[in-house]
DNA sequence: AGGCTAACTGAACATTCGTTCAGAAAAAAG
DNA sequence: CTTTTTTCTGAACGAATGTTCAGTTAGCCT
């Protein structure tokens, strides 16, 4: 046997990644074979040498086209411009999208260490300039009076983590709704950035 | 050859442990091998066995004596009995603490997934009981009417999402020393949990 | 109908993995 | 010094790893 029926270039690749999204985030990059992946698909473990160079590969893949997507996804919002309407703006933007693809950021996360020198810049670069988005707004609100905060760097870097946590703990169907989840934590935010 | 000149098990058992923990914090557990934990230690792969029945019960212990650890230094705290105070002190404590084991938090975060079943519900009834002692602070604080927090369970997990978000980023030798970072973070804390 | 090519199989490759164990040597006990 | 015990070596085990590739077939084109 080789091609078998039904087989598409347009339709393994994307199941390839998904496959491996899916595979990266329960278990991690290191512990899932390529083989694991294949059988994900239903193909032989070859056959994904005809859509990525190699394991590394991949992942950089996933990880990069995840940071391009939440920074676009960002700049095509459409946003008030006052400083407290654009946090407010972030906070429900960020949970909401993270919420979405908790799979992605997972291993944006988590797998940076198994990025080779190179591949670590790129995405790190990436990171930093959605962190940059933040940081923008924040100082935009410390010159207008409207936020106090001794080091907006350090804030950036704070509201991202306790955001963040969101995603180590809800489940829809819980007990609350996802509206009211961003509503508690803009309500923390808010309160944390303001005097 | 055989036993080594100044072999000695009080010391290796120790230096086994400590050479797991700080590679798999640098790599991971499913991408470190017995023979590099073996190599670091500067003796062969079997001679591991002689203190570990196998590698998942290593990730274990480590991460069973670190959880143990944090609970009881906080247990062990002097602490003031007022809410405020109390607050303080966990966030103050929580980033002393966690800032000197990061290898410590990290793995006890990050590798969750590679236990079994049974040993990832030990770890986390130990995780629930030190969310535990926050939340019974701030839901002192709510009580005496010092806090004003919709949702006490929400608020724990986001501050201390918050606070573990300084491990990502702070060195020692940076622009600002330990005690002005616990500052800054108990100042956004302080803020976010009050009115 | 027949040929072409894209898509896949299945086997093989050298390595590495976690783990076991008989035996050797150092340290402790007598 | 001799014996016992503790601690480690070195080789071996089968299984699994990432990757390559010659061969086979399904679907498209003429």
């Amino acid at each position: 046997m080789a091609r078998t029926q039904g087989s598409h270039s347009d339709i393994t690749g994307p199941r390839i990644r998904s496959a491996a999204l899916k595979l990266f985030a329960q278990q991690g990059y290191a512990a899932v074979s390529v083989r694991q992946i294949a059988k994900e698909v239903g193909v032989q473990a070859g056959a994904l040498y005809n859509y990525i160079p190699d394991k590394q590969s991949l992942l950089l893949s996933l990880m990069e086209g995840h940071m391009r997507e939440v920074l676009a996804a960002w700049e095509a919002l459409e946003k008030p411009d006052d400083a407290m309407g654009l946090l407010e703006s972030f906070v429900r933007f960020h949970i909401r999208f993270h919420m979405q693809r908790s799979d992605e950021v997972f291993i944006a996360y988590m797998e940076l260490r198994n990025l080779s020198d190179e591949n670590f810049a790129t995405i790190e670069a990436l990171r930093r300039a959605y962190e940059d988005a933040l940081e923008t707004v924040l100082k935009q609100g410390v010159e207008a009076g409207q936020f106090t905060l001794p080091d907006t760097k350090i804030a950036t870097l704070a509201v991202i983590a306790m955001l963040n946590g969101v995603m180590t703990w809800y489940r829809s169907g819980g007990r609350l709704s996802l509206d009211e989840v961003e509503t508690v934590y803009w309500d923390m935010v808010r309160k944390s950035v303001t005097t």
